[in-house]
DNA sequence: GTGAAAGCGCTAACAC
DNA sequence: GTGTTAGCGCTTTCAC
């Protein structure tokens, strides 16, 4: 290994241009204030020098240490078994990137991980955190309110909503998330618009309320429609692949003519694809399918390629990022930043940020 | 958000304990020395002012960050296409973690982002780098030579093998790869071994040692059988189902003979696995098929399901990071850490570990 | 506009 | 053993 040889400090660069330490901390941090050719002498020493400022010096003063913990509090495997998470973080990571903020990344495996997590956001070693998959009964949302670090919610928090648990953060929580409620009626309408009347529905884990959205906006539209509400359409899943084919299995054996099926997500789909091959069933003629996610390797690998409801996931974790500097910076968390044309910020309680989903159709529905 | 009380500092614990700063910093950092009564008391007024140190302040004069960056240059989306990467981030945090690191993420999404990722490791904001997805043009290692971190590589580096560049760091370089010559060479062997004849392999990106790696073993067993070696056998491939495809089309094209077909990897064999159904060849009784890496969400869900060779890629990441640790800790990378039975670290040049491969039989070969 | 000087919170000599 | 003290490299008043 290379000797580390010491690196330039600001007292040497101020030296070779011949300036005082605090001029070239203005000049390096953009303050302004500081004449032309002496900023510029400066600029040419710290090139010579190649100066990088020591950032653990400039946290000290500043308080401020331009990184962000990413939280992924995903015990099971499933979040490594889809690309979901890796889209996210390039989200955040580009933007983050783009705002010189440094990603933390924070990975939550076992019971005893979470101390460990709050105890390093008490500690204050990052201005703020982007946490994700949190399920109902995490402990999480109040071990970081404990360390009353800004956060920014990946997906809406379950608490506050269902359960009877700490939902004092409820006002004030700041969470993005996609039209879970909405894709999910675009994609029962569009079923129900191909003529399908036995619509079923496989669930997702319903602890996460992406799977409940999906599952009310599911229920809106066979609600809407004469007849077609029927609850033993209805199998309880948990977005995995073996989940979607026990799913299948079991609305198949109690509901035989059931015509079409919307997925909580397309890995659910895959499963529910093969066990309806399995049971000779045609997708789409004899069973229309649709998914969730519109995850391209599963979507457009599938046959027939899936049918499936479109969320921008790397969008959501660039604005997730956006959306907690801006609380960093003094801004409030109302001011939503510039979301794309169709996003919804719904005034109350929560601020939330609410992507937009499309429905994408291939052949299977 | 709730107003950030700035938090207790040594100085305040010092006060309530009644003793020196330096007493509170012997009792905090383990440093021993301290008379029990007195770090019991200290351990008390920690605990009741909820003290953390302060890690800016510990890095000024440490040097040391507790900090690690893990840079995945993988401009293309192939890493987020399959878990790879996450298990390998999943192997590392883990490590990271029980040794009291942080884990500090650099994706590299485009060009100019390599400028930026080498200031940063230059900066010195990180005790040392874990780097992954090399090709063999990549001005990374270039890059982090100058920046003179010490630095543990995802996969044996691919310069100082082949083209003439920045070969400088040949010995010396420290990386964890799996053992992808041996791994092919048991694929293959046991192809032949079930009588196959015309085994074809479909190669991967060989801009990446581990697809020329692959591609070696092949090559080492057709050589010993006799007239096994026919160069038409052989399709250049990327690692991904259409590129997988492609090839076996081509290969299907060229050698309708063909009865097994080696792919470097399970996405690869995905593809091939397609084309082979699709052009009525039965799986594995006209063509055996193997794959490598037993992606599970690939590999046990295929049909057939596939036969591939295992490696452990949460432990590739646990290893890197435990080598990383231990040359930061002061230890030369050659005494490898307690490396798993069956890894093989050569003597020299370079100080590579190599974990070793399993063949995993399922139903394709 | 520019410089001098006072810390930020901690560790590590060095005294006692 | 324990306390005292001198910085680590930077930002930020406050004079000039």
């Amino acid at each position: 290994m290379t000797e580390a040889v010491s690196r330039p400090t600001l007292e040497a660069v101020a030296a070779r241009a011949g300036v005082s330490r605090a001029t070239v901390s203005r000049v390096v941090n953009g303050a302004g204030g500081v004449r032309e050719p002496l900023a510029e002498r400066v600029r040419q020493a710290v090139a010579e020098l190649g100066y990088v400022p020591n950032q653990a010096a400039r946290s000290l003063v500043t308080k401020r240490h331009q990184a962000v913990a990413v939280v992924i509090a995903e015990p099971e495997t499933r979040v490594f078994a889809d690309p979901f998470f890796a889209l996210q973080l390039r989200g955040i990571s580009k933007e983050l990137t783009a705002q010189d903020n440094q990603l933390v990344l924070l990975l939550i495996e076992g019971r005893d991980d979470h101390a460990r997590v709050a105890r390093y956001l008490a500690g204050g070693h990052v201005d703020g955190a982007l946490v994700f998959s949190l399920h109902l009964d995490d402990p999480l949302p109040g071990l970081i309110q404990g360390a009353s670090v800004p956060t920014v919610f990946g997906g809406r928090p379950g608490w506050g909503a269902g359960t009877g648990r700490t939902r004092a953060q409820g006002p004030g929580v700041v969470y993005v998330d996609c039209d879970n409620r909405g894709g999910a009626r675009a994609a029962v309408r569009h079923l129900v618009g191909l003529g399908r009347g036995r619509v079923a529905h496989i669930t997702g884990a319903l602890d996460q309320t992406s799977a409940v959205d999906r599952l009310d906006g599911y229920r809106d539209v066979m609600g809407e429609v004469p007849g077609g509400y029927d609850s033993r359409l209805l199998a309880e899943s948990d977005f995995t692949p073996a989940g979607g084919e026990r799913a299948m299995r079991e609305l198949l054996d109690r509901c035989p003519d059931l015509d079409a099926v919307f997925a909580a997500n397309d890995l659910t789909a895959l499963g529910a694809l093969r066990v309806l091959r399995e049971r000779g069933r045609r997708v789409p003629v004899d069973v229309a399918l649709i998914g969730f996610d519109d995850m391209l390797s599963v979507a457009e690998q599938t046959d027939p390629p899936l049918t499936t409801v479109r969320q921008d996931i790397e969008e959501m974790g660039r604005l997730m990022a956006r959306l907690l500097l801006q609380v960093l910076s003094g801004g409030r968390a109302q001011d939503t930043p510039e979301a794309p044309a169709g996003s919804t910020a719904p005034a109350a309680p929560d601020a939330g940020l609410i992507l937009p989903t499309k429905l994408v159709r291939r052949a299977s529905a």
